[in-house]
DNA sequence: ACTTCTATCAACATTATTGTCAATAAGGAA
DNA sequence: TTCCTTATTGACAATAATGTTGATAGAAGT
């Protein structure tokens, strides 16, 4: 094992990933509060004057957590949206893994933080991965009417982000948001989705 | 008018209201940052010593202005739910209603706010209003099902923070949430509900 | 007028947080 | 080994933010 005293040298890959992931973590359990590169860089052993190095500032370290949390979630939807076409239960498939993606509470978390940045800027930090739900809109598209996909992926979009944010304090607020409450919630809302695409024309009945 | 030297001598609660309207004004244009005492106080032309004098911290603020707005939230919940019974029509004016309460952004900056906070924190400063949902869940169960009247509450309550938090980057990530389209979103959601929960068992759909 | 109470404020003190810099050491290349 | 680059660091500097204090001045009552 490494000597107290002894310095760790990494690459500068290596300490903005290590520095990320520590933020990450920290975003999650003490909130923005907890993004304070003296606290971030003691959880690494790491001098902050060391992380200022490799950043250039507290906020540019901020705003590359913003950008690659960002990307995470694009990422994990776009996975989860490959096998997601035609079939009705591999609709309702891709409804809950789409969901349970938004819906994790660390991406809830980036929402969160979003929606507190003052003006656009939190947008303009997640940079590429801007039109997040642009991108699903457009895979919907392909299986079922414009104003049918804008609906569902409204619907299910606003929801999950809405369970991401509150997950922590849903339940102490009176309603059950456990695992299995959420999972039952899901597949209800995935009944109630195709049943009611798959049979009439729902989008019509909003006049 | 007043002259530019000349104090303004408030009562307590004077001076405590027109603080938080500020606090919460700031929120809304400035986020959390927006919240240091010497920019709330100089918005009111107050040295920011009172502004200490009247809460004694500027954590108190804070706290008083969480417990403000969640207080907020519930009595406008509560008022557009007493002419929510029986009728299909009054239940989805009341969806329409509850969702666009919860949805405002003022609302939505509180839930991101709170779900930043770290552990239970959040929720605690809320007190009173605690048991918001569950409020709401208990009116539902008097004219549904337990079942339905959880998805039902569950499903809006989630739609709408999700909405009231990602309204300011909503439209730039590729869904459309200006006011219309909120609106028809709305409807289409008003729709889908009280056909499905008033024809067949949407409850048992999720066997 | 006089007194009392206390909201208000400027100036100061303290702490918290970020940012700077010169020296050091780890690792690879010559 | 020696050299070179640069990640790393402690100590310091600069700000920013919160908190404290003694004096001042509205407002209401006597």
């Amino acid at each position: 094992m490494p000597a107290q005293g002894r310095r760790v040298r990494r690459t500068p890959e290596q300490a903005r990933e290590e520095i990320l992931a520590v933020a990450r973590t920290r975003l999650l359990e003490h909130g923005i509060e907890g993004l304070k590169i003296a606290d971030v860089a003691r959880d690494l052993r790491m001098s902050h004057a060391t992380l200022l190095h490799h950043f250039g500032s507290s906020e540019a370290m901020r705003t590359a957590l913003i950008t690659r949390m960002g990307a995470d979630v694009l990422t994990e939807l776009l996975a989860t949206m490959d096998g997601a076409q035609a079939s009705e239960s591999q609709r309702a498939r891709w409804l809950s893994t789409t969901f349970a993606t938004l819906a994790e509470q660390r991406h809830g978390q980036l929402f969160a933080w979003l929606a507190l940045q003052p003006g656009q800027t939190g947008v303009d930090q997640v940079g590429p991965t801007a039109n997040l739900f642009g991108e699903l809109l457009g895979r919907m598209r392909k299986v079922m009417p414009l104003r049918e996909a804008q609906f569902v992926v409204m619907l299910v979009v606003t929801s999950a982000i809405g369970m991401g944010v509150s997950r922590g304090w849903l339940g102490a607020m009176g309603l059950p948001a456990d695992e299995p409450a959420i999972a039952g919630f899901v597949r209800q809302l995935a009944a109630l989705l195709t049943v009611q695409l798959g049979t009439s024309s729902a989008g019509d009945a909003a006049r």
